[in-house]
RNA sequence: GGACCGGUAGUUCAGCCGGUUAGAACGCUGGCCUGUCAAGCCAGAGGUCGCGAGUUCGAGCCUCGUCCGGUCCGCCA
């Protein structure tokens, strides 16, 4: 191995070299001539360097003018270093009066603080650059917002203005750790025996999933690319090429509407497909992977491998979700068959009526106040519930809303099932079963975040396994896919001719981390034979598969590997490990809810020359 | 497409029950100050209260509409 870039350190350490090496305060002057911008980061001088002539470049971070010394903030990418100006330099009044943000070189002797003058708070903090010169590099307006003290700004602003706002330390900070993450990725990957390669931007309009955004062709009036909504056909084109194994830092784009955890139009997948894989290989990949990488960038509690893997009817019941956080310690029960029997009309009515009931039990919380348990009824309201049944067991008996409609053997039974001990309080749930989970997830949620029940500092990840294949579309009358029709039925041909298509699971997964979804993922069908029938039975011909789906149906007609994989969220595992709550916290230029980049401007409108090129009239007429 | 929350100085916010000339902090400008590090002190400039209509003797505040931003639902194979 040779070296073929050296660092920005390495470098500056040659220059120091070369121009100073040997060089007493007496050559300053000499100094002076020296072509380059800087000696030193803003972030390197220390005590051991104190003496030396040194040039330092950067932003005006902060002044404190004292009438006569006079101090500048010096900021660059490696840090802060206190220059200081007295008051017999001609050029004071000047800096005193330079915009903050101003990009300045300074030309000076380091020199000791004293020991009442050290800042502890900065690495630079015991020495200081005393002025001889200075040079302006790029004048500043008045910024918009402040960048020290770092204050809150309206974002429409931090995004129109983002240059200013990536100077900023938590945001610079953000943007630092997601190159570092990736470059983790690509050397995690590396080391596992994967390969990197590159797969088309400008592809073709895939008939499922998102809406794509299209590119008009020149060459083919009337005719559109579509950028990927994933690399999926590639990459599984890759393994029947026969790679076995394949990664990409992917980008991938879906014309579809924003989330906090979701950026309009584009965003990044570590994407990953393995050859002759079952699902438990594909997950000691990932589970290694994200070990390594959470290992390397948290110092919080986090799930070591093999993360808990549940199945989807369990997560569905359990959580009322499929993307559970499993830093709230409650669970969801069912207690279905207890209402049935039970003199709580509208429960057993709807449960007879096919519904179900489910119970959220939190132990020791009977003490709160009535308006605790106000709000959580409202809350339900909000959610879609006609309102929220609870029971409160306090010594030596029962109460709440529903209890006057529980017999005693019913009260029994329950407080048996549920575990109910003195202080516990439980809420009820029932409707029919697709809104019941969705309401007792959602307030199971809402109990972790009011009750502080949440664990803190710490990241808890599950595999969710055994998705359905297929599922009654009641709109249609009919069975349809329910996730990706290119996934394996577990069973395969057997289970597709054997079973009830409802009862059959496909082997697809999800990772889900403090209930944020990472990723998808599945092993692929890769048996043209069975891809007819699973179509077959979501109501598609073969001439109909063979329309849509043609290649990739060709592709493994001719020697097609087992093969599987999974995209884990490259900005959502950085949203993770910088602890931010929003996506624009971790992208350098991102786009706003309403996918527009605030700062370029786009999108914009075109010159009617570039429309007539590519064939296309808008409809919107321009103001 | 829908729901909710928000919009007052460059920025962050306060503004009582609808009642005099809309306030504070930071920033900015000027001045004072030789050791600060979120420097300090004094003074000053800075406002179409998102926009439009309505109710009222009187609207930053109430009503309706509208625009903008965020969060969520729909959507995201």
């Amino acid at each position: 191995m040779y070296k073929i870039l050296n660092t920005v350190e390495e470098d500056a350490a040659q220059k120091r070299d070369d121009v100073y090496a040997g060089k007493s305060y007496s050559e300053k002057e000499k100094n002076r001539e020296m072509h380059c911008y800087r000696s030193h980061t803003c972030g390197e001088l220390r005590k051991g360097n104190v003496g030396e002539f040194v040039r330092l470049s950067g932003w005006i971070h902060n002044r404190r003018d004292h009438g006569g010394v006079l101090f500048i903030d010096l900021r660059d990418h490696y840090g802060i270093t206190q220059v200081v100006i007295y008051p017999d330099r001609m050029f004071q009044k000047t800096i005193a009066h330079l915009a903050k943000e101003t990009v300045i070189r300074f030309d000076g002797m380091l020199a000791n603080r004293s020991d009442e003058n050290i800042n502890s708070k900065l690495p630079t903090g015991e020495v200081e650059v005393v002025a001889e010169s200075y040079d302006i590099l790029g004048a500043a307006e008045l910024v918009p917002f402040s960048i020290f003290p770092e204050d809150p700004a309206p974002e429409d602003m931090r995004l129109e203005y983002r240059f200013l706002d990536l100077r900023r330390g938590k945001l610079h900070e953000n943007i630092l750790l997601r190159s570092k993450i990736i470059a983790y990725m690509r050397r995690a990957m590396t080391d596992m025996g994967f390969n990197e390669f590159q797969t088309p931007i400008l592809t073709s309009s895939s008939p499922e999933g998102a809406r794509d955004f299209l590119v008009p062709s020149r060459l083919h009036p009337g005719k559109f690319y579509a950028l990927p909504q994933a690399p999926q056909q590639f990459k599984q084109l890759l393994m029947i090429a026969g790679f076995d194994r394949y990664f990409q830092i992917a980008p991938c784009f879906r014309d579809e509407d924003a989330r906090a955890d979701r950026s309009p139009g584009e965003f990044y997948q570590l994407d990953i497909e393995m050859s002759f894989v079952t699902q438990e290989d594909v997950f000691e990949a990932v589970e290694k992977l994200l070990e390594g990488l959470f290992n390397e960038f948290t110092e919080w509690k986090f799930d070591k491998a093999p993360f808990k893997r549940i199945p989807y009817r369990e997560a569905m019941l359990k959580y009322g979700t499929d993307k559970p956080d499993l830093r709230i310690p409650v669970e969801i029960q069912d207690v279905s068959q207890n209402f049935l029997k039970s003199g709580f009309k509208i429960f057993a009515d709807t449960v007879s009526g096919g519904g179900v009931a489910r119970a959220i039990a939190v132990r020791g919380i009977a003490g709160k106040p009535r308006s605790f348990f106000d709000g959580m009824v409202e809350f339900a309201q909000s959610i879609g519930s006609q309102g929220l049944a609870y029971l409160v067991w306090n010594e030596g008996n029962v109460k709440g809303p529903i209890a006057k409609f529980l017999d005693e053997q019913s009260m029994t039974d329950l407080t048996k099932k549920l575990d109910a001990k003195t202080g516990d309080v439980v809420f009820f749930v029932c409707n029919d079963e697709a809104k019941a989970n969705k309401i007792a997830g959602e307030i199971r949620v809402k109990l972790g975040k009011d009750l502080d029940m949440i664990e803190q500092n710490a990241y808890r990840f599950c595999w969710i396994t055994d998705f359905p294949m297929f599922e009654y579309n009641e709109e249609l009358r009919k069975i349809d896919f329910s996730h990706n029709p290119f996934s394996m039925p577990q069973g395969g041909m057997e289970a597709l001719t054997q079973k009830d298509p409802l009862e059959i699971y496909a082997y697809q997964y999800d990772i889900v981390c403090n209930g944020i979804e990472l990723s998808s993922g599945a092993i692929r069908n890769h048996r043209p034979d069975i891809m007819y029938k699973a179509f077959e039975i979501a109501g598609y011909s073969r001439e109909q598969v063979d329309e849509k789906f043609g290649a990739m149906i060709k592709a493994l007609s001719f020697g097609a590997p087992p093969h599987g994989g999974i995209a884990p969220g490259v900005d959502r595992i950085i949203m993770l490990l910088a602890n931010e709550p929003n996506l624009r916290e971790v992208t350098a230029f991102p786009m706003n809810q309403r996918a527009q980049d605030l700062m370029m401007n786009a999108p914009c409108e075109v010159t009617e020359k570039q429309l007539r090129e590519l064939h296309i009239r808008s409809t919107e007429i321009k103001a």
